[in-house]
DNA sequence: GTAAATATAATAATCATTACAAGTTTAAAC
DNA sequence: GTTTAAACTTGTAATGATTATTATATTTAC
């Protein structure tokens, strides 16, 4: 996906979504940081460039993003939502020491098929928890992690 | 699972967990009613039985049970954290319609293998989201589903 | 350019969960 | 069996993410 604002505007209006100022860079947020974010990692992020930044139109902006297919929703932690730019069918690990959330691929439509026969289904989600491989090895030297969000 | 309270009560000694009658209790709700209850429909379905229960009580020994592996926690929901009794591994699908959420049985260790390597894996979910066949049905006949959670 | 529709922003409300403090029950020690 | 400490329950307050609401601003349609 391009970073360009132009390229931005178009896909937002491509789907039917007015391509406004904050809109745009919450997109454009989405495509460079994609540690799957929280809506307040979101908001921290841009409050820089738009001081008038407003928490609900990061939610609304989201919502609507969401209804239109354009970023997805991972439901991992238990308090707060992750918001994912890639829609494409993947996996995601997180790390219950460091926080972080690692994608991996998976095959999701090669199983499950004959229980759910008769249902329809919409939305398949994957989610791992353990430990990522540099935490382990910290853990094994004794180190002590932050819980922080670095991918 | 039986049902008899001394066989809930060793189960529960059985794991270094103290039985009381809220515990029992909770534990005896959780196999008679495997519908993966909310906190709140645990508290509700037991306030006849312990007119005293409080609902930090439900909290405090869900969590409990969480810990010593008893239960099951499952995050298909954005709002609502919902408890499972059966632990052994299998998959979870909800409807969005009605609210029910269905077990079908999947073998998750035989993929994602190799992308997670040098990953301590802990614990795997697999969370559909769609439509159940009842709610397809009525939806055909131009009926209006409930949201409730009937299994 | 004006009016209608839509978006943003600020604030209040909601609600599931946790934190805390006080009272109660249980289990061990004597 | 009484004493005593630890564990459990309860009620209430606090927390925090998300939604609802409403006024203001912006965009679109005519
Ligand atoms: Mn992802
Ligand atoms: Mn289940
Ligand atoms: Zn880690
Ligand atoms: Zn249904």
């Amino acid at each position: 996906m391009d970073l360009q604002a132009k390229n931005l505007s178009a896909e937002l209006s491509k789907r039917n979504i007015r391509p406004s100022y904050q809109r745009i860079k919450v997109l454009e947020y989405l495509i460079k940081n994609q540690f799957h974010p929280t809506a307040d990692q979101i908001f921290t992020g841009l409050q820089g460039e738009i001081p008038t930044l407003s928490k609900s139109t990061i939610y609304n902006t989201l919502n609507t993003f969401i209804q239109s297919g354009l970023v997805r929703v991972l439901n991992i932690e238990d308090n707060e939502t992750r918001y994912d730019i890639i829609t494409e069918s993947h996996g995601h690990f997180k790390c219950e020491t460091c926080g972080a959330i690692f994608n991996f691929k998976i095959n999701i439509d090669s199983f499950a098929t004959e229980e759910l026969k008769g249902f329809k289904v919409i939305d398949k989600n994957v989610y791992f928890k353990g430990v990522c491989p540099k935490c382990l090895l910290n853990i094994n030297q004794g180190k002590n992690n932050r819980k922080e969000n670095v991918l």
